[in-house]
DNA sequence: GTTAGCACTCTTAAACAGCGAGTGCTAAAT
DNA sequence: ATTTAGCACTCGCTGTTTAAGAGTGCTAAC
């Protein structure tokens, strides 16, 4: 267990790191006003400090670095209490300066909001279309083999695709699918469509189509859904004026990872609602060991349905980030509501 | 005029500089197998290649680099007949690994494989979806007051938008609309509705609709569009591995160039069919003063609708890109037709 | 328990020397 | 009239040395 004084150091030492980004020394933290002790105390104070894991040096006679540990740990403990975060809600409801109509414009000017006041990188993770409800659907011929499909949610979405028709189909009975599709299975998430269609409507399909057989295939091209989820970058560049990637052989795998859509997804996602903050090591790549992502999730009708993220270095303002993100996302949240009311 | 030996050296030198990044040295120059004469004269050949402005120093004592005079004349007189070129068509065929089936993978990968081969940033500038024709159009009511109105064009693009529906519209009325339209512009490309119906449908508007006069206010909003080309990258990081751009500052305005939309439409934007060949300041921004853009354009039905773009530094392997750049834009063009049939 | 003092370590920046690649010029060779 | 050998000179780069500065850990005194 930590001492009072060990707390108060070890946060003292982790905000003047994140603020200057350079070893500290003890002489630098005894020259504190609200410090009483002598740089040799606090040196003693430091060498436990380390021997716990919270510090580290960058070479013998250094001064003192917080590890990933002393992060996590002032992350979890030491973050002066949040009740701060209240006086900065508010500012974002003037951040969006042009009024946006679309969710996808929401979800772009917030990440570009985002990493304009923060500096690091910010990614939204927009929802999954295929999570949305069926509204309608369509089938247009575009010539006598291509044929494009139209889905649109509830949400004013659009999801498309081409596909081929089958030579043995009828235009007819291709009407007829649509309506019954149309008819039994609005309201159904489009990632469910497919299921739904087995359990539920092979009778009605045997009854009033034709060529039951063929449709099967036909149905399975029309509904094999790939993943959807958009993203939307602000700052790409950003970290290339972070002090610690001020390296070109240091940041190139981290922009590269950037641009990798399967793995920024991995990064992102996140099933819990609130926030997470995730250090270093934590994010389980070798590109992001040097980086902190913190995610926020965003609502609809009280469902976790997205995420507004921010990348950084490990030192990085956690106070201050945390709360700009907690507002945004929940001022996401809500201008997201009022789109669909 | 320049003598065939200056041809010859200017060649040998670019060749050289292009291939190690290093200021070309008379004795260097000297050392090649078909040189024959001393260093002493190639460096008064040297020295007159300067005067004329081909070639610059980087300090007084150091060997010499090509201006970008020097590289406009090499790219326009000195590159070895583009007769070659014909042995590396047939490659793109096989670059294609994956099947592609819509044109917007096709564009993808034409990028990705671009940039793969060439360790250069490559860009595909898509069609302008509102040069296509419409092939059907329909609004969907989401709610009472919003809709979505989705175009599909021949190609088997969807375009889509919400718009807002007017209080005093009445159901039946939007239907009317509708099927006008598609009754009366199908065929016409997307941008040229709105005129379209001012010039020739007022008269079946006004006979047919009752509320003629909102209609035009609903109508601006539904046909109002903004521009819709879409950019596919490839190798967006690769620049940082050029050895000129092994520098933070240097790179950094690059890459954010590369994050700019408009910018970059404009740079990858070309009218001409064909080749261009844009090298350092005449590509007009200061961003990319040090580089080279080369735009090749792929047609559709003989009509130029993009363009597909390599960006590097201005010491670019001019000879392997064009050859590639021509026989991939040629690649595509056939694709794309294709599709169409 | 705290702190002053001191020897020791490591990093950084500056100064300096020497090497190598390259040039321009002059005078001799072709 | 070209071409070339020779030479003095310029830069940039590399490695070494040096000195300063920041910091540590330990010991002994407070």
């Amino acid at each position: 267990m930590l001492t009072e004084r060990q707390l108060f150091i070890l946060r003292v030492l982790i905000d003047d790191y994140i603020k200057h980004v350079e070893p500290v020394g003890s002489r630098t933290i005894s020259k504190r006003e609200d410090i009483t002790y002598s740089p040799a105390t606090i040196r003693n104070e430091l060498a436990d400090l380390e021997d716990l894991g919270f510090l580290e040096k960058t070479h013998t006679s250094s001064g003192r670095i917080p590890s990933e540990k002393g992060y996590r740990f002032y992350v979890d403990h030491l973050l002066p209490s949040l009740s701060m975060k209240e006086s900065e809600i508010g500012h974002s409801e003037l951040l969006f300066t042009e009024k946006v109509q679309e969710a996808e414009a929401l979800f772009d000017q917030s990440a570009k909001i985002l990493s304009d006041l923060t500096n690091y990188t910010s990614v939204v993770l927009g929802p999954n279309a295929l999570d949305m409800k069926l509204k309608h659907m369509q089938i247009i011929p575009i010539s006598s083999q291509v044929a494009v499909a139209i889905f649109v949610t509830n949400t004013g979405h659009v999801e498309n695709r081409q596909i081929v028709l089958p030579d043995t189909i009828e235009p007819s009975e291709l009407e007829k699918l649509v309506n019954i599709l149309n008819e039994r299975l609005a309201g159904v998430r489009l990632i469910e469509l497919n299921t739904r269609i087995q359990k539920e409507l092979s009778a009605v399909f045997k009854k009033h189509l034709k060529d039951y057989q063929n449709m099967g295939v036909f149905l399975d091209q029309l509904l094999l859904w790939s993943k959807k989820e958009k993203l939307f970058y602000g700052g790409k560049t950003n970290m290339l004026s972070q002090p610690e990637f001020r390296d070109l052989d240091k940041v190139r795998p981290l922009l590269d990872f950037l641009e990798t859509r399967d793995l920024m997804e991995k990064l992102v996602s996140s099933t819990e609602k609130g926030l997470t903050i995730r250090i270093g090591t934590e994010n389980e790549h070798e590109a992001m060991k040097n980086c902190s992502v913190i995610n926020a999730s965003y609502t609809m009708h009280g469902k976790h349905i997205g995420t507004i993220s921010l990348i950084g270095p490990t030192r990085m303002e956690y106070q201050k980030v945390i709360s700009l993100l907690d507002s945004l996302s929940k001022e996401m949240t809500n201008r997201l509501n009022d789109f669909s009311n």
